[in-house]
DNA sequence: CATCGAACCAACC
DNA sequence: GGTTGGTTCGATG
């Protein structure tokens, strides 16, 4: 299901534009210390979560709008291209509270699902 | 669990 | 039209 706006009367399909803003959004409700999926964020706009990642990189205000919360479902941390790359990801995660199993991997308990956060 | 290939889809060239 | 990602999924060991 695609995003859709409403705008000056009608209704058109979300682009790119739009989908980074309602992005964006979701990201500032993750709270600190948890983190969400690219495939979550992917079923909330309806896209491929691929051009999730791609949202991620034009979002030009990291780590104040907090990008750096969402990592792979499988609990990988990502990738992050704003400065400091993906060992400031993790930098900024670890300092958040995110529990790390190792190195590679984040604990389950750390995620939080987009649904606890859009509804109540 | 770890690895691998294929599917994904809009951007970009 | 082919390639490329801040990925995911299913199959396989």
């Amino acid at each position: 299901m695609p995003l859709l706006v409403y705008e000056n009367g009608n209704v058109r399909k979300a682009g790119i534009i739009d989908m980074l803003e309602a992005a964006k959004a979701l990201l500032l409700l993750i709270p600190i210390g948890k983190v969400t999926s690219y495939k979550e964020l992917a079923l909330a706009l309806g896209v491929n979560p691929r051009l999730v990642g791609k949202l991620m990189k034009m979002n030009d205000e990291a780590p104040i709008i907090p990008c750096h919360r969402v990592v792979r479902s499988n609990g990988e941390i990502g990738g992050y291209s704003a400065v400091g790359g993906v060992d400031f990801k993790r930098k900024l995660l670890e300092l958040e509270g995110v529990k790390f199993k190792n190195k590679r991997k984040i604990n389950r308990n750390s995620f939080i699902s987009l649904r606890e956060l859009t509804i109540n």
